[in-house]
DNA sequence: TGTACATCAGTGAACGCGCGTTCACTGATGTAC
DNA sequence: TGTACATCAGTGAACGCGCGTTCACTGATGTAC
């Protein structure tokens, strides 16, 4: 069955769309391609007629979270107090629990550094957050050096509150994070 | 083939601590019973005899690894510079490079977090780590909240160290997080 | 315009493999007499 | 002290299952004449 012009190039990109988020909810080992498949109300031989490996779809799908995840930040740093706009974002309750639509660092980063190769999209993932944050600093040496910490902060306290038991201190975990953040980010904006 | 007293606890113990080091260095989802059973010289039929499921060793192995780490970082905390001694250790090369040998919630907290129901474990080993580090700052509220986010930064530098793939970009993580890290133990020192 | 053919996205059975778990068993040692 | 028996940590084959990957095939559509 021959399908239009860009069909395949749609098929392609809800598979990749779809893997994002199951990665990023479920982990990479734990998202088998034959139950991601039947979700799209495909056939799990069809996968090879897009990627060669599930490797290769992992390192697409990350590069597809990254990007969307800088599309739904994008806004915020247009405003006046860009880098509090992203920090209440980034661990907001939405956020933790919504994994699949969120930043693919916490949930992906450990996973693909336990593989055998780590991958270059990590680099560039952490870079771009990063270049963003460290952009609305003020774009100094030490702004880019601050933006990796707090990057380290948001991310850590985000698998934090995902990983803990007690719903009371998840939220705790992310609130003090929050104005950590917040008083650091505001201390930096105030000395230059 | 009958066993003196105390074997049994020795092979469940030895179970334990080579499960700890591979679900750290692999992940969960990655290390096999099988491969696991055959390393220490035993068959995998016999891991029944010591546990109920592999779950319940995740569990008793996360305890052990939490111990294990807090009896390596117990000497730091009995130094005039406690905080800081503990930072440069979490932080260091030998602690980015031996994930088998670490602290447990880089490797296995946003897995644990994505596995259906959380384990209890997780909240005491983040309020173990976090309680030391409260009361080296003090113990007041303020310090509580710190240690809470100071734990949320070492966890996520340490986890973006070890998936980057570039090896100065590794590095330029773990030595600004210290020296800010450091800062931050510094300035809260000199406060009260 | 109508017909023959080539294309190729998607199908679905099959591959070998390792997973967690079960179970009938073995056989060296501790215990009872 | 010597013998019979019970214990039970560990053995290893087998279970069903889902994994990633391969492959011969299908059949609707675009292209060529």
């Amino acid at each position: 069955m021959r399908y239009s012009a860009d069909h395949k190039a749609q098929t392609h990109e809800r598979i990749v769309k779809e893997a994002a988020a199951r990665f990023r909810r479920d982990g990479i080992g734990a998202t088998g391609l034959q139950p991601l498949m039947k979700a799209l109300g495909l056939t799990h031989g069809g996968f090879y007629a897009h990627f060669k490996s599930k490797d290769e779809l992992v390192e697409i799908a990350l590069r597809s979270a990254t990007e969307e995840m800088g599309a739904l930040v994008a806004d915020k740093f247009n405003q006046d107090k860009p880098l509090e706009g992203f920090i209440d974002m980034y661990l907001s309750d939405a956020h933790r629990d919504h994994p699949e639509r969120g930043c693919p660092l916490p949930t992906m980063a450990a996973e693909l550094g336990q593989r055998g190769q780590p991958s270059p999209s990590v680099d560039s993932a952490v870079q771009h957050r990063a270049g963003l944050m460290a952009q609305a600093l003020g774009n100094s040496k030490e702004a880019q050096a601050q933006s990796l910490v707090m990057l380290s902060t948001l991310i850590g306290a985000l698998v934090l509150s995902r990983s803990v038991e007690d719903q009371e201190f998840a939220a705790r975990i992310l609130t003090t994070a929050r104005e950590a953040l917040k008083h650091q980010a505001r201390a930096a904006a105030d000395i230059p």
